[in-house]
DNA sequence: TTCGTTTAGTAAAACGTTTTACTATTTGAT
DNA sequence: ATCAAATAGTAAAACGTTTTACTAAACGAA
């Protein structure tokens, strides 16, 4: 009971492989197939249920029409945003896609490019770990699209699409200068990626610029792989111990932890005591009370990705690289 | 600039294709290849960084080692967890999951059905739309793997695995009970799938079983299609035109929904008016109070699902079908 | 009538593997 | 010395497409 193939349809029907490959392909009238013969096999392909191979295919093209997309972890609930956003989008110019999650490692990134590289995925919406520069310019000089999304390496030759971390995280700070807080604190992570380090430069430069003086005990570097209940014991330390005003978390993850923190210790959120998320996340606006936030506009990411694959998709000769910065947007709740 | 091939290794190394080819595949020894050519073919396949197009050897093997996941919506943080921990455990074991969402539209999901069949994936792992029935029993037929998850269609023989929903909202109701609640509300969805179905079954018993009187009025049922905003009026009609004393969600998203709904009452959760939410979620923890939910094992269904998978994929014959339902856990939070 | 053009279609190569069936040499037992 | 078995390896078919280069017939203009 093996599957149809074309052979089998160009049997039925009384014509040639090549003919009805033609037909499939939209090429008939091109290549002068007359209307007859082009109706016989449509009848015979829709009624046999034919599907051509899509392996055979591809390895007749080179084109899988599938991407590829590697993120940190998909279920991250700003990745899998994304991931569907782009799936949508892909999805209706006939591509699929193929994903998979580093968890931060570069080894596991490194293979997860080879795997998808012998499997000829068409093109890559990295979320890149440092390190990874070497092995995405291999691609890159294959001449195989490439783009870069949430973390920029800056020495790649290539496209990105991010929103403006630096921008952002000065604007919140800002917020809270502007609420006359005066110990704003920062919770931040160790991983060593530029969007990390935009957010750290963001929240220094509005401080400084401000005439606040900047205090480096007031910014908190939580080691990427430690486990919750670690975090929590941090921020509860941090906020015990010093006369912090405000806190600007740097991940939706952090604020998570930081929230739980306070209801641990039992401190209120109110006019003596502001924060501030990055990444909206349902339990921000749920909270009692609603928690500000920084939101990424992620509808528009994924928009501005999904186009510049297409575009270097469609096109024979490579495009000039494009770095898209979108400006993030600081949602304050009361 | 074309990449390696296993003829470029052959004739590098002065050996056949089929040499190289054994090697590859660890058949060397079986094959009676001599040490020495092995090392010599292995140490150029390093140093040259070959790798085989798995195109082509799925073209030629009949195997893409790539296993389909079909489900609702990979945004949501249910599937988006699920998909991650099966994510890793094929990881291991050599498969890559390429996924797509089906919107709980059949069509959309015959399609995907379609393109995967093409795709030639190995396996399929679905979460399923009632109206699928005569697609996945093609499949069924044609011997390859299948498993349901979350939503089982009963009509159909094959595997299973999902949470015991019926039990899960008997106890949750039964909990509200001893509390001494009197007139419980059902908030559910009117998507049409045996899930959501035990779900309300379970509800309906244990107010029967407890002597309670089943009062029709207090179950809400939101179509699916409906945007937020109009779910929280309803929620809140329900919550103001009667004297409810306890809520029941049936999803994550009706629960989110209803919390947002209590927050624009200004309605509080404490001793005399309780709420239980299904799927866990990180805002329900966070909440003030925090709220009880009914928890599905994550970890033991994406188990489950993995081993179904990787038994059929290694077995030649048929498997007999298994059915596998994994108890939910209500936690209740204080 | 002749010959260039158009129409209608096909044969066969190619994509990069795996695998079957084969050959040639060496070994070892009698 | 003979021959079966083991060792070491290879040629070529096959997987299911797309595409290039070709042929044969019909047409139209001179």
């Amino acid at each position: 009971m093996k599957p149809l193939s074309i052979k089998d349809i160009a049997l039925k029907a009384g014509v040639s492989i090549t003919t009805v490959s033609f037909i499939l392909n939209g090429k008939a009238k091109e290549k002068s197939i007359s209307d007859a013969v082009i109706k016989k096999v449509q009848k015979i392909i829709t009624e046999s249920g034919y599907k051509p191979n899509q392996v055979a295919r591809s390895l007749r093209t080179g084109n899988t029409n599938i991407i590829g997309l590697i993120v940190e972890d998909i279920s991250n609930s700003f990745f899998s945003r994304i991931a569907r956003l782009i799936e949508d989008k892909a999805y209706k110019k006939g591509y699929k896609i193929i994903y998979s999650s580093t968890e931060n490692k570069i080894e596991k990134a490194q293979e997860l490019i080879n795997i998808f590289k012998s499997r000829k995925v068409d093109a890559y919406i990295i979320s890149p770990v440092k390190g990874l520069e070497e092995d995405i310019q291999v691609l890159i000089d294959e001449n195989i699209p490439v783009i870069l999304f949430d973390r920029n390496l800056p020495e790649l030759k290539t496209n990105y699409v991010g929103a403006n971390h630096f921008e952002a995280s000065y604007q919140a700070t800002e917020s809270f200068i502007k609420q006359g807080k005066k110990n704003i604190a920062l919770v931040t992570t160790d991983i060593d990626v530029q969007q990390i380090a935009e957010r750290f430069e963001g929240y220094k430069k509005s401080i400084l610029d401000h005439t606040i003086s900047y205090q480096k005990d007031l910014v908190l570097n939580i080691p990427f792989k430690q486990n919750e209940d670690e975090t929590i014991t941090q921020i509860i330390a941090l906020l015990t111990n010093s006369n912090v005003d405000a806190v600007l978390f740097a991940t939706n993850y952090l604020a998570i932890s930081g929230l739980k923190a306070l209801k641990q210790m039992g401190k209120k959120i109110d006019s003596n005591f502001a924060v501030i998320g990055y990444d909206d996340h349902e339990a921000f606006e749920l909270h009692t009370p609603s928690i500000s936030t920084i939101q990424q506009p992620l509808e528009e990411i994924a928009e501005a990705i999904i186009k510049l694959i297409l575009a270097q998709l469609s096109s024979k000769a490579k495009l000039p690289d494009q770095k898209i910065v979108i400006s993030a947007k600081l949602i304050l709740r009361n």
